[in-house]
DNA sequence: GTCTATATCAAGATAGAC
DNA sequence: GTCTATCTTGATATAGAC
């Protein structure tokens, strides 16, 4: 089944739909092959190891997330805060079955940390974007940190806030990037 | 080598040791049996899965941090925020180490979503005390998530905030536990 | 270049002896 | 309560077909 470029995003479309279907836990090189219907060793053709293969679907799900940001972003006003305010709401208006596929990813970064490069250049440059931001460093390292606690509590089902409870912070989030 | 009670002691310091030592990719039953100086039939009579082991793991954890976090609040003041401060003061003052094994079981607990259940638990035991601690809801549910934020960076090895910056953040977040 | 089939190896788990 | 031996599965490597 010779797919040729095409394969790698078949390849990471089953990765994704094995992690939402069953969970991070159930992310096998055996249930991806079989879920983009090639063999193990078709798999291991255009991803080498395991870790590539995370790899790919960490790099693909960042490089989306930005897409969506900046999209977002061009259609505020140039005010202080508006990158900001483009990730909150970026993110607050994403679906949930992205959470599962950072779920699993987080579970590999955990267990690989060379894995989590990407993500940590990533966690980087958006803080020095909320730092240029026109806001002070306690409020834009507050407003960083409150964030990405929230995206980190998502991600691993922890967070015990009611949904108008979620609406409220969020709000909150937005009204403290107005200087 | 019969040890009784004391060998599911024994066995956790191994794994915290293995982890601390060689990473969460080398948490394997043989090296943690090896340096608990069992056989892995032995540490499987006392944690009969990998997955118990870890939860043994995680509630010791936990039950120290508690402890740890009750004994600084009793040197505080009864004033608003104090648990609060209690808590960040404890997990600032915490070594180095712990994050280890913290990211060991960030790696399990995304990988077996059940293991995460006392973290959670405890996650929002702790998000009750900020609500009850006279704050509003806004700035108790912004401080709770900051202060997490932080803590997850932390577990990840993701936090870019130099020392200097990570202080500054430190006592920002004691600043807002003042109403 | 792309893939199948098969082999190898490590790790978690089980059964039963002591 | 602990050990040895064994089973199973998943990740990875290789040989070679098309």
């Amino acid at each position: 089944m010779a797919r040729g470029a095409n394969a790698r995003e078949a390849i990471l479309d089953a990765a994704e739909a094995v992690v939402i279907e069953s969970g991070a836990g159930h992310l096998t090189l055996a249930a991806v092959a079989a879920k983009a219907g090639v063999s193990k060793g078709g798999l291991l053709y255009h991803f080498p190891s395991k870790e590539d293969l995370l790899k790919g679907m960490l790099d693909r799900l960042i490089q989306r997330f930005d897409q969506a940001r900046k999209e977002k972003a061009e259609g505020l006003k140039r005010e202080a805060g508006a990158q900001i305010k483009a990730t909150i709401l970026t993110y607050a208006e994403g679906d949930a079955r992205k959470e599962k596929i950072g779920s699993a990813l987080l579970a590999a970064g955990a267990h690989a940390p060379k894995l989590l490069q990407p993500a940590r250049e990533d966690f980087r440059r958006r803080l020095e974007e909320f730092m240029r931001s026109g806001l002070s460093f306690q409020r834009a390292a507050v407003l960083f940190f409150a964030f990405y606690g929230l995206v980190f509590s998502d991600l691993l089902s922890l967070s015990p806030l009611k949904p108008q409870e979620r609406q409220a912070f969020l709000r909150e989030l937005l009204a403290l990037t107005k200087p």
